[in-house]
DNA sequence: GTCTATAGAACGATAGAC
DNA sequence: GTCTATCGTTCTATAGAC
C-alpha cells in the first residue's frame, strides 16, 4: 500500500470516529506514519484528503447497506432498522454533517451521495409496501430513526435509545401493513 | 446586562449555530464585545462559559417545548411533529452530540438533561395514546425523526426531509390509532 | 471588574534536502 | 516520492496595568 492509500485510510479512520474539523493533518500523519512533507505532496489540503476519505468511507458504506439483504419491500427495510449498531459512537458519515465545514462541497458531495443512495433504496422497498403514506417519506423517517437513534443515544448515554426507535418504528409500519 | 451575561448570550448564540469545537474564546470575545481578559475573569474555562451557555440554552428550549401546546396526548405530539424547523440549520442543542467533547461531562449533562426533559413529556402523552408499542419507544422515535431530520436535510441540502419525516410518522402513528 | 499584551502549544500549509 | 524543518496564524489561557 502506497502513501497516498495509507493517508486515505487514516484519514477514514479518524473522520469516522472524530469528525473533520477535530481531525488535523498531523493527526492523520502520526496515525499513518507517513511523514509530513508526504501529506501535501499526495494532497491540496486537509479538505482535499478529506474528500478523498469521504468518499472511499460513503463507498465502503453504501456497499454494506447494499449487502443488508436480497430480499425487498418489508424485509430490506427490517434489515436496515434491526441492524446492530454502535449507537455510543455515532453515524460515521453521519456525524459530519453537524460540522460548519459541510458548506465546503468537497466535503458535502460523498456525504450527499450516501444519504441519496440509502434513501433511493429504501423510497424502493417501501414503494412495495403500497401504504397510503409517501414511500420517500417513509424512507426519510426510517433514515432519521437510525440517525436521530444516534444523537439521543449520545445526548442521554443511553445505548438503548437508538434501537427503541427503530424497533417502534418497525412495529407501527407492521401494523400499518395488516391494516390494508 | 453585565459581562458574565453578555458572555454567556453570545456563546449561547455561536454554540448553537457553529457548535462546540468549532467556537474560540475569541470568538465569544469578539462577538460579544467583552475584553479577552474579561472571558477568564468570570469563567475558569472555554468548556465553564460553554457549560454555562448550554444550561441556558436547554432551559430556554425546555420552555418552548412546554409551551407547545396545552393539550395532551396525541395533540401534544403533533405539535411536536409539525412545529416549523430551520431544517438546514440543526438543532441547537442536538448538533453538539456528535462532537467528541461531549465525553466533557460539563458539556454533556446540560444536553443530557433537555433530551430526558422531552423524552419524558413525549412518553406521558404517547401513554395517554394507549397503544400496544411502550410508549417510551414511541417517544425516542419521535424525537430520533425530528433529529435524523436535521441530518438528512442538511446532507442532502433537501430541507423537506425533516418535514417528511415528521409527517410520515403522524400518518402512521394516527393510522395506528384509529385501529385500536 | 475590565482592559491590553502576550504566553506556549497546535493549527494548516510550505520549503527544500535527499 | 519521502523526509525534516519551519513558516505564519490561531488556539486556549495567563499576566498584570488600571
Amino acid at each position: 500500500m502506497n502513501s497516498r492509500e495509507t493517508l486515505i485510510d487514516a484519514a477514514k479512520d479518524l473522520l469516522s470516529t472524530r469528525g473533520y474539523e477535530a481531525t488535523s493533518p498531523r493527526d492523520v500523519q502520526n496515525a499513518s506514519g507517513v511523514g509530513q512533507g508526504s501529506f501535501y505532496h499526495h494532497f491540496d489540503s486537509k479538505a482535499d484528503l478529506a474528500s478523498a476519505a469521504l468518499a472511499s468511507l460513503a463507498e465502503d458504506m453504501c456497499h454494506q447497506f447494499d449487502a443488508l439483504t436480497d430480499e425487498d419491500g418489508l424485509a430490506f427495510a427490517e434489515a436496515f432498522l434491526t441492524l446492530e449498531r454502535d449507537a455510543l459512537a455515532g453515524c460515521r458519515i453521519g456525524r459530519i454533517t453537524m460540522e460548519a465545514s459541510l458548506a465546503d462541497d468537497r466535503i458535502r458531495k460523498p456525504i450527499a451521495d450516501y444519504f441519496a443512495h440509502i434513501r433511493s433504496r429504501l423510497t424502493h422497498a417501501f414503494r412495495h409496501l403500497d401504504l397510503n403514506i409517501e414511500p420517500d417519506a417513509l424512507a426519510d423517517l426510517a433514515i432519521a430513526a437510525v440517525q436521530g437513534g444516534y444523537v439521543i443515544a449520545r445526548a442521554t448515554g443511553d445505548a438503548n435509545a437508538q434501537d427503541n426507535a427503530t424497533t417502534a418504528l418497525l412495529a407501527v409500519i407492521r401494523a400499518h401493513t395488516n391494516m390494508d
